[in-house]
DNA sequence: GACATATAGTTGTTTATGCAACTATCCAAA
DNA sequence: TTTGGATAGTTGCATAAACAACTATATGTC
């Protein structure tokens, strides 16, 4: 599709990501009021750790599409929180492997249930099948950008 | 709609604005590749003083989605590249007006010819349609959360 | 085995965000 | 006219992102 122009304040709301910061905003607050001391960005991270634990900061890398420094101090911080450890792989020395501590594992029903609840927050009036639409169309464009 | 439940990996990926995150990302590459010498953030202000000149800090911060220290941060790096300037209002001495410099004006043809680029190669094979359903959800959400 | 190259991670610098606390100005009600 | 509350903007502090330059380890090739 070659035509897609744009006028000038749709292409700007499309850019900037308005609703994506909203949503974020959202969780962050919903996080605070329940007590749960992490950033979005820190709990992006135990996300993919939650469903595998023991990812390398690269493998954590590509999983957030972030670069590594942003990595290296987001697990800096998560250490410090002491809700991930850093472990040496005994078979490639240049390689931290990233656990989640015990504290780390109970906070995943609890912040997950925050997600769902900030998401259908955020959904309210939109049906499913438009949810639908707008993830394919979000992940193509990811998919043409990356 | 009350019921929409997500799945784990469409939830994470929903809230994080990977798309957004992408398309960012290259515009500021595509700026930088044209020796436009500015951030996204502070090309957001701009785009607002483009369509109306010497808006006020608050109207910059209702109009971007920012807080209010983000705007004065702004401004502050925005007036150090000699792209606007903060005048005094002779009304209200409490507000500073924010007026482009000519050589921000200059700026405008070329940078929304790039964020138009940018925004058809996220978009490419993405139909007119879809792109509209998804603009929907976006303000959808951003409407339910402000 | 030695060397070039690739990969994993760290550090420094600049820019930006979010929140709280602050100053200055305006305005309305007693 | 004073006083109390609202509004506009600034500053301090912690966290995070992008980019470049760096160290350490691994690997493939001669």
């Amino acid at each position: 599709m070659s035509n897609n122009q744009f006028k000038r304040g749709e292409l700007y709301s499309f850019i900037t990501g308005k609703a994506s910061t909203a949503i974020a905003r959202r969780l962050q607050k919903n996080f605070k009021q329940n007590n749960v001391d992490i950033t979005i960005e820190q709990w992006s991270v135990l996300y993919h750790l939650w469903k595998e634990d023991g990812l390398s900061q690269q493998q954590l890398c590509d999983a957030t599409f972030r670069d590594k420094p942003s990595i290296t101090r987001l697990v800096d911080n998560l250490e410090k929180l002491k809700l991930v450890n850093r472990v040496a792989s005994k078979e490639d020395r240049r390689i931290n492997m990233i656990y989640l501590t015990k504290e780390a594992q109970e906070l995943q029903e609890q912040t997950m249930g925050i997600a769902n609840k900030t998401l259908n927050e955020a959904l309210e009036g939109v049906t499913h099948g438009q949810v639908e639409i707008a993830k394919e169309v979000l992940q193509n464009v990811y998919d043409n950008l990356k």
